[in-house]
DNA sequence: GTCTATAGACAGATAGAC
DNA sequence: GTCTATCTGTCTATAGAC
């Protein structure tokens, strides 16, 4: 892998664990094996990097949520997409990064942060429609609060396990709104 | 107020704001009008002030939580707290804490986290309990389960809502699990 | 492209005067 | 109790050699 790919990715990994904040130069560099020079040479500093790093990121969101668009049910697809394989205890290393402050006040930086959450949201959003349709699910309900309310609970359920060092509360909160779809699915 | 509860007071806000590793000791002293020598009088360090601010807030929330002892059914007082009036676009002070590398490896300062966010899926749990008795809900639910949804969904409205930098996908988010549940509830 | 040297500012804390 | 001085290390970057 090249240098800067190894720059990007150390990154990544970083602003996942450490979040901005947290994350400094020569952290990155360490775990690049990378040095000094070779950092600002293909980067103009600790933002630039980290923008890349994000888009990264975001672009791995959204990547996973094609899964969405595989074949079965409305339901089948969210509860897939709700119980695919996630590192419950490490959190989202996108939503992670709207805790840091210097991300979210700069919009640069949080642009790809709300454009991937959204893009999942309306594709979410898209699925559940199609649900309503085929009459898995009541025509009164709204699909957008609901999809809102699906990556609200991937990204609360982050939050209660990593607040529990477990992951069973990831894994209850899931559980709890898949229930409730699927009371609705007949 | 005393300068020890001042000191208190700015960690919680700072912590808030910028979380553990962003907050440093001048800047809690500059903003709660102290000196160093009085900080240092006053505690041993970031560590245990951040202990002391977080124990507070991990209070408040519970004390929130009360609100769920109110009169009315079981989906009464969940929507009324979910509801409640909340910055939304500034997230929760204790939720906000898990992404804090340093506050989640050290397990005093997790603690008062864990313990809080526990209780109050509890309570929520017994609120949904006797909703579940008075036939407000299939008995066939997980109440625990559904009280971790019920949080998550907070948690993650707040994650949302920063992301796009507006609170409408935290207002959906709770829109969407509150029809979810209405839907039983008759 | 990568290296080393350098630099001003801040982090986090200690020491001792008052 | 609070103040000022001091200290070691880190942050984030720049400069220039190779």
């Amino acid at each position: 892998m090249g240098t800067r790919e190894q720059l990007v990715d150390s990154t990544r990994e970083l602003l996942w664990e450490r979040g901005y904040v947290g994350t400094s130069p020569k952290a990155i560099q360490q775990r690049a094996g990378a040095g000094q020079g070779s950092m600002y040479h293909h980067f103009a500093g600790k933002r630039e990097l980290a923008l890349a790093a994000i888009e990264r990121s975001a672009d791995e969101l959204l990547a996973a949520a094609d899964e969405l668009c595989a074949p079965g049910t409305a339901l089948e697809r969210v509860t897939a997409y709700l119980r695919r394989e996630r590192e419950v205890l490490k959190g989202c290393p996108v939503g992670r990064l709207t805790q840091d402050p210097d991300i979210v006040a700069d919009p640069q930086l949080r642009a790809p942060v709300d454009e991937s959450l959204a893009r999942l949201r309306a594709r979410l959003t898209e699925v559940l429609d199609e649900g309503r349709a085929a009459g898995e699910l009541p025509a009164v309900l709204d699909t957008a609060a609901l999809a809102a309310t699906v990556v609200a609970v991937l990204q609360g359920g982050y939050v209660l396990a990593r607040a529990a060092g477990a992951p069973e509360p990831f894994d209850q909160a899931v559980s709890g709104v898949l229930a409730l779809l699927a009371a609705h699915a007949h």
